[in-house]
DNA sequence: GAGCCCGCGTAC
DNA sequence: GACGTACGCGGGCTCG
């Protein structure tokens, strides 16, 4: 037996709810830009009506496809309707989503609007004695309404029944396509009669009940309107038809299938994630907390043993360290979490301030050593070089790594973010505690080695907990993404090599970097006395802001640019004045030596390792959004190399004693890489023929034979060059030659006629970026672009110049990542005593033994230059040197 | 005082 | 403002 109230189905008028939700709320978007206002409204205004009139059963109706049986009949029905605004059409796959992670039946049938199917469920339940409440806005279905059938307009928040039809059109509510037929329905396209409108339709229709018998007494009415009825009995009759809903479509329908059910978490969760729609999603599918009920803290080496046993089982652990140090190549290691099977992880603590009596420090690392180093028990961790790197300090090696959280993250897409915290609440819906609130922040922050056992517990196993749950879900979305390969070959690998190189880390003459330093003091002592003395006042040099105010205020020198916030003193600027002012000339010295003394000079010895007496970079794997890599702590790949005082800079990266540095770089990768790609004629021979890239694109643009192109002339040919491939508009290139913006833009045009296939290409590229939001390297790397399709002009282009740009950024970095693999895997299998140490970008550091010299020069040559086939040769050049510097001489 | 943004400048 | 990808410095602002 079921309650009177669960006898009425209430029916959604599905597509009249997405344009009322898309003009009700204001622009909005998620952050890839996919516009979503419509879909909020559509939502909230679904969710209100739930609320509100707490439907026992419900569906919603849409209409399917453009075209219906009335346009058979009359094609111009519903002609007038205009294309969907440009930002709600992108919106249109998600309301059938939406509707079906709520849970509720969607219908629709093909050739038939929406109204027919809604009229036809109506009569059927009529039929049966149930009772419908039809949620529209549409004037048309008032033809429905009956003792049994009411309709409901949620944006007015009005029944409407018998009453209040006879109230809008004064007639039965049978009458209603009469008097839509005569009056016409201008949103349908439907004319009516013409002279005929609702006030005069509804007269007609009382006097004479419907069309049909108006037809026949069309002769009793006089003047006009007789003449206009008289001429339009036909017309009338068929627009009456079009007006009046169809009962009897074919459709099925199941009364238990129209309960209303609960939404599904899993749908909800996934939809409102890529929506974000998280305050909705909050009310809809709250967080599933990961208990942590089954975690265990390991206090006795019986335990331990129990633990590894367990591990062992499983077959595959995820790992997590907690230490005293983000500088994971000192941190101490306070302890460790393992999770092999999900809600059941394990905390061994290892120095902790009440470590417990039976976990003596080194009998803990002793069994766990050979279970570590284990090649058979596959390990997973959140940015696990990190682990690698601590536990590998505390004679830990890790055996098995094979799977990183936040790399896989990285390929699923560069542009997300990849925090644990942040994968947790995408995959998991689950909120992470955070490190913050275990050691307390600012005066208050304490050791991870203070914190207590139990929250030490909790915390760390989550972590291990939530990286094993990650795991299969990234593993899914790296096989739907495509990005498996790319991940399993490259980014996999690359992990542990680049553990290595930071291991191996890179020898600084910290002595020569102190003689810069006094040198550059004094230099920097005079120019600022020199520079104090022409501005007339004390003032920090260094404050942008305070320079401003004295050069362009106190001193009135010409304003060249502004910035956001004031003026523009950058070294354009400074350039710009110095002819004529020596104060900039000597701004422009003092900017040069002051950079280069607290970026690198100072910087640089203050990150010596105090064991290692090394300098230590992290390269950061999950960073760039082409595919690069990233280096800081030291950035170790922005150090100076076009000055001749920055050269000094790399003379103090040296060899140690007994080796000799190798640098090796790929010659113009990225342009051979655009020849590859865009199959551009010219480039290919030119690259085929081993000619001078840069001269030859001069002389096209020049109109020189390639002989005769001048040292200048190349100059402007190699800035080209890399305009093309940043995308770089004539202004920015016209500011870059400090030529006039039509010179510019001349040039540009010049090099897209010369290099055809160029132009070609990035048409190409740029459509595809369009229609797919995402572009892909050589090796299958994706950068996705969903804003391309929404943006302004101005927008546009910059997203333009980034897809195009990483095309070719993202494939050298493939290129150089191969390489790098295969060669540390040489130097090992080879046990060559040789140490990659750096990269930067196209270029190789090795720090190498003189006795293999030779032997390193062939391989590290060879297998950069064979790390992809492209239609032209990948070239690279070698340097040798006892510093850094010297290798490029 | 911590944390963040800005302007600037270094690399490829 | 106008060139893609990074990192990091010093100044200066906000917030507690």
């Amino acid at each position: 037996m079921s309650p009177a109230g669960s006898e009425t189905l209430y029916l959604v008028d599905g597509s009249g709810y997405i344009f009322r939700a898309y003009y009700a709320i204001r622009p909005l978007s998620n952050s890839q830009g996919l516009p979503t206002n419509a879909l909020y409204g559509f939502t909230t205004m679904l969710l209100k009506l739930i609320k509100q009139e707490k439907p026992d059963h419900l569906a919603v109706v849409f209409d399917a496809g453009r075209k219906t049986f009335r346009n058979d009949v009359y094609p111009d029905y519903k002609a007038n309707r205009l294309e969907p605004p440009e930002d709600l059409i992108p919106q249109f796959p998600y309301f059938r989503r939406i509707v079906e992670a709520l849970n509720i039946p969607c219908l629709e049938l093909q050739n038939f609007e929406a109204d027919d199917v809604i009229a036809t469920l109506a009569h059927k339940l009529e039929k049966k004695k149930l009772k419908t409440v039809i949620v529209t806005g549409d004037k048309d279905l008032m033809q429905l309404v009956n003792d049994q059938v009411t309709l409901l307009d949620t944006m007015r928040d009005r029944k409407i029944g018998r009453s209040e039809v006879k109230e809008r059109f004064g007639v039965t509510p049978e009458q209603v396509p009469d008097i839509l037929g005569l009056a016409g329905d201008s949103s349908d396209n439907i004319p009516g009669v013409p002279g005929v409108g609702e006030k005069t339709a509804m007269k007609l229709i009382q006097e004479y009940g419907s069309i049909e018998s108006l037809n026949e007494h069309a002769d009793e009415i006089k003047g006009k309107l007789g003449e206009k009825i008289r001429a339009h009995t036909e017309k009338a009759v068929l627009f009456k038809e079009l007006t009046t809903v169809k009962d009897d479509v074919p459709v099925d329908y199941d009364w238990d299938n129209f309960k209303l059910a609960d939404p599904d978490p899993e749908k909800i969760r996934s939809l409102f994630t890529e929506l974000e729609f998280h305050s909705l999603m909050a009310e809809l599918a709250p967080q599933k907390a990961l208990s942590c009920e089954g975690y265990q803290l390991i206090q006795t080496t019986a335990a331990l043993q129990e633990m590894m046993t367990e591990l062992e089982q499983k077959g595959a652990y995820a790992i997590d360290t907690e230490t005293s140090s983000l500088d994971a190549l000192q941190a101490e290691l306070v302890g460790i979490a393992c999770c092999a099977e999900e809600g059941k992880a394990y905390y061994v603590p290892v120095a902790h301030a009440e470590q417990p009596a039976g976990l003596d420090r080194k009998v803990v690392c002793e069994i766990l050593k050979p279970f570590l180093a284990r090649t058979d028990l596959p390990q997973y961790g959140q940015n696990i070089k990190y682990d690698f790197h601590v536990l590998n300090h505390h004679g830990l090696p890790l055996g098995a790594v094979a799977f990183d959280t936040m790399v896989a993250a990285y390929c699923v897409n560069p542009g997300g973010s990849r925090s644990l915290d942040a994968l947790s609440m995408e995959y998991l819906q689950h909120k992470t505690i955070t490190y913050k609130e275990v050691v307390g922040a600012g005066k208050k922050q304490i050791s991870f080695a203070e914190v207590p056992l139990d929250q030490a517990l909790r915390y760390s196993g989550e972590d291990a907990d939530v990286t094993l749950h990650l795991v299969p879900l990234l593993q899914k979305k790296l096989r739907e993404t495509k990005q498996k390969e790319l991940f399993e070959t490259i980014e996999m690998p690359l992990v542990l090599v680049l553990a290595r190189m930071e291991q191996n880390g890179v020898k600084i003459d910290t002595d020569a970097l102190q003689e810069i330093s006094k040198e550059y003091d004094q230099k920097l002592k005079k120019l600022t006395k020199q520079i104090l003395e022409e501005a007339g006042e004390e003032f920090n040099i260094k404050s942008t802001k305070q320079l401003g105010n004295i050069l362009f205020e106190k001193m009135k020198l010409p304003v060249v640019r502004r910035t956001k916030t004031g003026y523009s003193t950058d070294i354009e600027v400074l350039q710009t004045l110095a002819p004529d002012h020596s104060i900039a000339q000597h701004l422009l010295d003092y900017r040069a030596l002051s950079k280069l003394k607290s970026t690198y000079v100072d910087a640089l010895p203050k990150l010596v390792h105090p064991e290692t007496e090394r300098i230590h970079t992290s390269f950061n794997q999950a960073i760039a959004a082409t595919g690069r890599l990233s280096s800081s702590n030291p950035n170790l790949q922005n150090i100076p190399i076009r000055t001749e005082e920055g050269r000094r800079i790399r003379e103090a990266f040296v060899a140690d004693a007994g080796c000799i540095l190798l640098a090796a770089d790929y010659s113009q990768i990225e342009l051979r890489i655009l020849a590859h790609l865009s199959e551009d004629e010219q480039l290919l021979s030119d690259f085929a023929a081993d000619r001078d890239v840069h001269a030859t694109t001069a002389a096209g643009l020049f109109g020189v034979e390639p002989t005769a192109v001048s040292s200048e002339q190349r100059s402007v040919g190699k800035t080209v060059n890399f305009s093309v491939l940043y995308g770089q508009s004539p202004y920015g290139l016209s500011a870059q030659l400090r030529i006039s913006v039509d010179e510019a833009a001349r040039y540009i045009a010049n090099y897209y006629k010369t290099y055809a296939g160029v132009s070609a290409y990035k048409e190409k590229i740029l459509k595809q970026a369009a229609e797919r939001g995402y572009v892909e390297t050589l090796f299958g790397r994706r950068r996705y672009f969903p804003e391309l399709e929404s943006a302004g002009p101005g927008a546009r282009a910059n997203i333009e110049r980034m897809a195009f740009n990483t095309v070719f950024q993202g494939t050298a970095a493939d290129i150089i990542k191969r390489a790098m693999i295969v060669i540390d895997q040489q130097l090992r299998d080879q046990r060559l005593e040789s140490r990659m140490t750096l990269q930067v970008h196209d270029e190789l550091i090795f720090e190498v033994p003189v006795a293999e010299r030779e032997a390193l020069g062939a391989l590290v040559t060879q297998q950069m230059e064979s790390a992809a086939s492209l239609k032209v040769p990948l070239c690279v050049d070698i340097g040798w040197g006892q510093s850094w510097a010297e290798t490029k001489s």
